[in-house]
DNA sequence: TGCTATTTATTGAACGTTCAATTAGGACTA
DNA sequence: TAGTCCTAATTGAACGTTCAATAAATAGCA
């Protein structure tokens, strides 16, 4: 029961091989100029063979939303513990993960997405099911302005609109793929260094290197 | 020739109502989602009355964002007129009018929108549209890197990435859309005021009010 | 080891629906 | 009557979905 060899794949190759192809795209052309034609094309199965794992397009979608913010929440758990336990060390890795998340989903397999999905995505699915994912993302904006509100009353910040600031700090990393292009002269390390950097000015950080 | 009064609507009056239209429903349900009738239920005329106007769907999505994004110029340039002629005052006077023009479209007939067409929008237009229209973001882009520029050349603004930052104001200000509310207990010029604020401390800008 | 039964995975055809676009023509104005 | 503005009816393609048929893998039993 190793590997599987034959023609048939493995149930969970093709699922998952769904999702990949869904992420991207459902990203790349939006939900309803996606096919289940497109979709099969890029896996290598039939249009219906989705409904073998998923009851639906729109559940697919669902799916695959849930598992991009679970991934993105994880990553960024984790990025976190590699962080000093300081507001401004914690939001600049917050802040270079997002950008990093970005900018790697847009040109590999698994594409990460936060707030992106947010624009037309989500009013697709049903009620409940939008109501569960907005709650993912609501928990990532709070650590964002309690880093924010932590900071000022530390004295390592100052301003009076953590929330607005959190915000403006969330839309300026969701917007960084519709620009970045990996043939050009800057890398994702760079642009993410270089947000982290503007991220702290925004929420007037004493000692900036400059 | 004057005035139309009868149950006919003097064709200007039919092909702007059109285009707002088109304007307000491509940006809330995306191109593909809308159907041509939901844009004449809109408007209280048949389908195929669209094509009187239009030889396509495809060329109202094109005439929309082209007049859309020649209004966002001129009214950015009005803007700046009515600002000091200097780096920091024409750097917020922008974030103002970017900011006041996506929320006042938000719930407004006419829907300004900038990079936001960018998103999934333009990729529907045949190549000479497109490369058309992506000229006008450019010099849009092109007037806030060269702004940054300015002031850091004149001692105003200290930051070493004028570009990156351009496209970070720009994202931070495309994305307030996607979250405010107009029965919040922020008003527009409240996020205006604070998105212009946050924009100069990210260009370094000396004399912050704090 | 071999034969059969069952479950797992996938297909292709067909469905009802929706869509952008076309056509032919009607109502109104001048 | 000619020209403008619009509607009703229709078309063909594409869509998500269902379903019967089937092939491949697995399990049970001799």
């Amino acid at each position: 029961m190793a590997v599987s060899r034959s023609k048939q794949k493995s149930s969970e190759e093709t699922r998952s091989a769904l999702m990949d192809s869904a992420a991207r795209l459902f990203r790349e052309k939006g939900y309803d100029s996606t096919s289940l034609k497109d979709l099969a094309l890029a896996v290598g199965v039939s249009p219906s063979a989705m409904y073998w794992y998923f009851p639906s397009k729109n559940d697919l979608l669902y799916s695959v939303i849930k598992r991009t913010l679970h991934r993105f929440e994880d990553g960024m758990t984790q990025a976190l513990t590699k962080a000093d336990d300081t507001p401004p060390s914690r939001l600049a890795a917050f802040v270079r993960y997002y950008v990093e998340t970005q900018l790697s989903g847009s040109s590999e397999v698994a594409a990460y997405s936060y707030v992106y999905a947010t624009g037309h995505m989500l009013d697709r699915l049903p009620d409940a099911s939008r109501a569960e994912l907005r709650d993912i993302e609501r928990r990532i904006f709070h650590f964002v302005r309690g880093t924010i509100e932590q900071g000022v009353s530390e004295g390592s910040f100052a301003t009076d609109y953590a929330g607005t600031t959190a915000l403006a700090i969330i839309g300026m990393c969701e917007h960084v793929q519709t620009w970045f292009r990996p043939e050009g002269r800057d890398t994702v390390e760079d642009i993410a260094d270089r947000y982290a950097g503007l991220c702290l000015s925004m929420v007037g950080h004493r000692d900036d290197r400059r």
